[in-house]
DNA sequence: TGTTGACCCTCCTGTAACGGGAGAGTGCAG
DNA sequence: CTGCACTCTCCCGTTACAGGAGGGTCAACA
């Protein structure tokens, strides 16, 4: 029989955590001194120590040893860890992959950083207005007149507010400065009357949206698209959806102070 | 200006989080109501939850990600947490090999587990007798001589008993059955007068061993070393010094009843 | 003008697996 | 008998929030 302070050395299991185990019922002393208190241990216990320090070892959490030791669907169990696991490793590989990116940009050129982000993004009910236009330009006269027909049709109509989501989705595979192919959307509570133009529509949730804040003009938008391509190529990350250009700040809440326009870049991604 | 509701919405950061960061000095709501003490948020610092959120799913901590904010020593941290990273990777990688030589091991034979651990092994003075041995029956009646030979020679000699390390380490590359090159260790306090057989040393610690507990005789030892060998190879690992046998509990405490006798087999590793 | 319901506040507790330390009792050696 | 090493039981701290209690706020609606 052993005290604890010699078990411990012989398992190498900390003291605090021989007496953790006895308190979450993993290992219970072979006797317990009534009068002193003192834990003794055997030495066939060492067999059940090492039992837990290998299941500790495969990442396995207190509760879910003792229902391994309990013999309860013992299976189950380490094909569950088996997916945590593997999941995990996907995700400090991704945490990496960001890392070295930061390491990689701080010795390149400091004048433009964006931080990219993964998100979802939701299901959405939209009117929406597919058309190709000459230029970026043309955004200024298109979209209210888009906005006004909208209106006209639908009186009482209301847009989302909570938060708004006006957007514009690029259907080209490619960048294009001229004759784009876009498709204007902006979030409904519910759908319509439609127009020859304007249709409504649901956009399907995506999981994972690789997403960055653009401030400033859209003259310098390619940058921020370039940004987010090299973010999801040195991440690993393929492109599986068309870019989104999400509308926060602009012309029509902060005048033509250009400076101070937000947009959200949201391109869907996958992993390999 | 967002509540703080819609500002959660927006950013998919959860009020909770918001209201952390907040008591972090993270994230400062642009302005607070002292009257209803409703937070206020602006559209500008999206962009700095941009960077919050970015910076955790690289894996930073809150503090770590203050630091950031607060431009300290931002390389090092990057640095640092490239190879936190890089750690957490070959952790999870390791725990997924366990993992799987547990759901192989199931669909096999039930007739021989063991639980193979990874422990450090601290170095140790000894006394040593290295030998050649013509069978493993020899050490019954080996290692009586030599523990006498040594208390004659050193009457005052203590072996450590806190706790006892008396063991065997294999100098043969393979298993053998005959003409087996073994050391037979003991750890004690300090050196002593040593005999042309019997060296004192010091043992160098081990990084990492793969360990086992063996229960019974010591006929059954060579499947115990097979089923550790086997873990090794299927946990990447790779041998990289003499396994040692060391003995718990033997015919000394437990007479001839060899069901319980213990022995704990220690093979040094390391990751490839 | 009152009421409802959605929203927001602060404060407290819980999480996982122990580590650190206080204050007090125990066991063995000199 | 006196150290001193060992052990005991509490209690708090860790991380990044989540959940909930109890109570104020705000806008719309009757």
């Amino acid at each position: 029989m052993y005290r604890i302070g010699l078990f411990s050395k012989m398992t190498k299991v900390t003291i605090k955590a021989l007496r953790f185990y006895e308190a979450e019922g993993l290992l219970v002393p072979d006797y317990i001194d009534p009068d002193s208190g003192y834990r003794y241990y055997s030495s066939p216990q060492l067999s059940h120590v090492y039992r837990i320090v290998s299941l500790r070892q495969c990442g396995f959490s207190v509760v879910q040893i003792r229902q391994i030791l309990d013999g309860r669907n013992i299976e189950e169990l380490f094909y569950d860890q088996r997916n945590k696991l593997e999941e995990q490793a996907l995700e400090t590989a991704r945490q990496l992959s960001s890392v070295n990116h930061y390491l990689e940009s701080v010795t390149e050129a400091e004048n433009e950083k964006y931080d990219v982000i993964l998100k979802e993004l939701p299901s959405v009910i939209v009117y929406s207005c597919r058309m190709v236009v000459d230029s970026y330009d043309d955004y200024f006269t298109v979209i209210p007149k888009i906005g006004e027909e909208v209106c006209r049709v639908n009186p009482g109509l209301c847009c989302v507010d909570d938060p708004p989501y006006c957007f514009i989705m690029y259907h080209d595979g490619e960048y294009r400065e001229q004759r784009i192919d876009i498709e204007f959307c902006e979030a409904v509570s519910e759908r319509g009357q439609e127009t020859e133009r304007i249709k409504f529509k649901e956009i399907q949730s995506v999981k994972q949206a690789a997403c960055a804040l653009h401030k400033g003009s859209y003259s310098s938008l390619p940058y921020a698209y370039g940004a987010v391509f090299k973010w999801i190529e040195d991440n690993n990350l393929v492109i599986v959806g068309n870019p989104r250009e999400s509308y926060i700040d602009g012309i029509w809440n902060k005048n033509k102070n250009d400076s101070e326009w937000l947009t959200e870049l949201q391109v869907p991604v996958t992993t390999v």
